[in-house]
DNA sequence: TTGAAAGCGCTAACAT
DNA sequence: ATGTTAGCGCTTTCAA
């Protein structure tokens, strides 16, 4: 490992003004008592000899290491690239770095970083967890009574964690009552969710999957308005564009429907690239609204009606409500709903 | 700041193993010799009382924290998430974190940043580095021998840092050749480079801008095929889409071409944006095609022909690179140039 | 093989 | 106001 040439220290900071140790550290940290002089002479010295406090040493001492550990699936993508730029943002608002952990939605991945930043001694996570059965990881920091707060997805086993998120089941019900208000009543949805809609109601909707959230407020905006659901127009498909494509391929075969709701932005992407390709002529032939908003939607013609997720401030509540909790803020709220916004284009229209 | 219960030290493992700290010490760290059940007991009683060593102790003693950080402009571009996430990959893959500080492009944010980065003592640093004239705050890293690899970009005061980048230059070449391949004579550039050709001639090209570097790519193009250049043909914008949209539409009245390159992402979209809005019918009306693939680029009719950057491999080399530095590896390459790759897809064509 | 002791750079009583 | 002293948790001589 590279030796630094011989980093300066408060020691060599004192000798070189003439005091003690103690001394030199009083005016250096600007806590204390110490004469003008003295002051004078420290902060000459240490302008003089370059001295740069070891934030290492600081933090084995008091305890907290001014880093927060965020931990995510992966920052290339467009939706947890901006989460994290929040969180990075409020982060430094307050004084406090940001160590980076992607997962892949890997388990293990997600254990053994856990694992590596705790030893690195961070303040606190915030984390965006892997849907698995046993977040034994998670739960472990916060049985430690490590500061944690989790992202946009809490699982029954972390029901007591606090918690920011969007708000899903609005943001599907946004979207469905969009189409309503045009006139639809055929409304196909692409859904990663296959669970049924009972079994789904029967949870603690906090603890939900947000492709879960979505399928019920799917569910609900269609039951508000009296309209009887048709199992047929649940298009499932893994969480993936090419799937996605391929199902939507498939249902329009199948089941006929005025307008075609997708759920996630992966799902979105690959539901419009079999809209692009067969030359469907959106919204002549169905109207087609994405969840998450992305740059593309504005670029194809016509431009996408979306409901857009506050995935900046998602990111930066996120941490904010985390520091709030590692600075025993008194009344930390320990759960935060953000609103998600329809932003309508011209993929959405009255049915012809 | 919130107390840990009483966290598990090294002298509590020895304890309870009943033997002396350095002999915990010893086993834990897997260095000098302990009896097998001395190994044993220690192990035994570091599970039992769940020992987690503490980064931070050793680090200090070491001298290295197996941290690095990584500097950007801001995570939430596409260009650099994809950066991030292979520097990260690589970083973990070789037992760092990364400590990830946006710098918004601000000399003033990335000096601060880089100094509370530096307390924390970070074995060395990634920097995509600010574009402002005295990089004084990177070139101090550099003279107190903290290992720096400079990312994609440098400047004439860091002409002897490291460096990994993409092949801007021949990036536009490409991107010419293509064009010219296909019948293009007149090829107009929007770049965000205003500077005279032969001023930039006349520089080290491997300091010279990613923007500049492709307008030199670009004249050596038309140059080595024997084409006249036409510097009404070159199209100044400001680094910003709308801009770039502008410009565009502007030269559109102005000045014959039959094909356009765009020279980054950003300049890009903002000249897409004008073609899309004003329904012109590329390839027809003229080719178009980009440095720098996104995704909606493939989404778009005609789908655009780009010339890709390996964002993700440009990420990991770096880190590679820093972290061959760290370790002192005899033979470290000082500097590395990825190359970028031509895709074709169907917004360039022969002239019509 | 094992333990005692010093010390990384800093903070925080506690004296003076 | 200033200095002395004792650590934070760990590694690392150096003896035994």
């Amino acid at each position: 490992m590279t030796r630094r040439p011989h980093a300066v220290t408060i020691v060599d900071v004192a000798r070189e003004a003439g005091v003690s140790k103690s001394s030199a550290a009083r005016v250096l940290a600007g806590r204390g008592s110490a004469s003008q002089a003295t002051q004078q002479r420290v902060h000459a010295a240490a302008q003089r000899l370059g001295y740069r406090p070891n934030a290492l040493a600081k933090a084995m001492i008091s305890g907290s290491s001014n880093t927060i550990a965020v931990m995510i699936p992966d920052v290339a993508s467009p939706f947890f690239s901006a989460v994290v730029r929040g969180a990075s943002d409020a982060a430094h608002a307050a004084g406090f770095e940001v160590l980076l952990g992607n997962t892949d939605n890997d388990r293990d991945v997600q254990a053994r970083s856990i694992e590596v930043l705790r030893e690195k001694q961070v303040d606190g996570f915030v984390i965006a967890p892997v849907f698995e059965d046993e977040p034994v990881s998670v739960r472990s920091l916060v049985d430690d009574d490590i500061p944690v707060v989790l992202l946009d997805r809490r699982m029954p086993a972390l029901a007591d964690v606090p918690l920011v998120s969007v708000d899903h089941s609005s943001a599907a019900r946004m979207a469905v009552e969009h189409l309503l208000a045009l006139g639809h009543r055929r409304i196909a949805i692409v859904t990663e969710a296959a669970d049924s809609l009972d079994a789904l109601r029967a949870q603690d909707p906090t603890v939900l999957r947000p492709s879960h959230q979505r399928l019920l407020g799917y569910a609900d905006a269609l039951a508000a308005h009296g309209i009887e659901r048709d199992r047929a127009l649940i298009i499932p498909s893994a969480y993936d564009a090419d799937a996605a494509s391929r199902a939507v391929a498939d249902a329009l075969g199948r089941v006929p429907f005025t307008a075609l709701l997708c759920t996630d932005s992966v799902l979105t992407l690959g539901a419009y690239r079999h809209v692009a390709s067969a030359g469907i002529d959106v919204p002549d032939a169905f109207s087609f609204i994405g969840i998450d908003d992305q740059e593309w939607t504005t670029l194809v013609r016509p431009s996408i009606t979306v409901v857009d997720q506050p995935r900046y401030r998602l990111g930066a509540a996120t941490m904010n409500m985390l520091i709030a909790q590692i600075r025993d803020v008194a009344e930390v709220p320990t759960n935060l709903v953000l609103d998600a916004e329809l932003i309508a284009r011209a993929s959405t229209s009255a049915p012809r």
